[in-house]
DNA sequence: CGTGAAAGTTAGAACTA
DNA sequence: TAGTTCTAACTTTCACG
């Protein structure tokens, strides 16, 4: 990926709604040549979309947790993900190598919401589960591309 | 949070760049009104910025990873965040309850950077690390209010 | 990659319930 | 206070050089 393309990115991360007008001043590119990068950006799937970034707190589901999952047949076929993708409070869910075979990161609106959470998490998919609550995020979501030198 | 507001900010949740005009019409609402709520919604601080979506795999950044950090000097004053704000290949940073103090999710390109990268965050901080590698990511950052009537 | 024009979008003033 | 319509300025999109 080109420096000039890097930039977009960097950019387009930090502020989704940058116009390709603006986009171009930042760049040093007319506005077209920017559009026709960003498109060639999103077909590539550099970049999968833009979202809203909505405030937890503000929005109702001030708690979040990290829930560690771990089967409770290891010898059962895994499909943990598919089974617990309905459970719209899990935002993110990993597999990871260690101790446990999942890592999901959930957002609710009370502990009451994280017992039944973890309630049905556990009678979805047959495991069984290791919480660990967050009290305070420092930041979150940060630009995941922000440097253009370390990375290779 | 009203209804309406509620599947405004759902609906950019998912699709940051929505304009106002097909806002409107999935909700019934006039183009300005629309405009009006996303306005009094960013004021409020519920939508707090819109970004695009980068793929990390694509951008060049293919490993995540998880850290848990603890001090090494529990008397020492908390100031981790700050120490650690410069390293951009931490996406997000949590304080957590539990055996360890915070949790850190961090995205490189290689091995390699990982093992450097965690030698910054121990040096910065002055901090032990036990670190969970990301496998894969069966989903990620789904819109978190997903729901505004399965929560509770 | 740039230009320019048509179609579409945003922002805000004036007005209404 | 929350909504509508109207309109000017701006943005996106696309054919062409």
């Amino acid at each position: 990926m080109e420096e000039l393309d890097r930039r977009i990115v960097q950019l387009l991360a930090r502020d989704g709604r940058l116009s390709y007008t603006d986009l171009g001043k930042a760049t040093g590119l007319s506005t077209s040549a920017v559009h026709q990068r960003v498109r060639r950006l999103e077909e590539r799937g550099v970049l999968r979309g833009y979202r809203a970034v909505v405030d937890h707190e503000a929005a109702g589901m001030p708690l979040t947790a990290l829930i560690s999952v771990t089967p409770v047949d290891p010898a059962a076929p895994d499909d943990i993900p598919d089974r617990l993708r309905h459970l719209t409070e899990i935002d993110s869910c990993f597999s990871v190598a260690g101790e446990e075979s999942y890592v999901l990161e959930v957002r609710v609106g009370t502990p009451g919401d994280l017992e039944l959470l973890l309630a049905r998490v556990r009678a979805a998919a047959n495991v069984t589960t290791r919480t660990t609550v967050v009290l305070s995020t420092p930041w979150e979501d940060r630009s995941p591309l922000a440097a253009g030198e370390s990375a290779d």
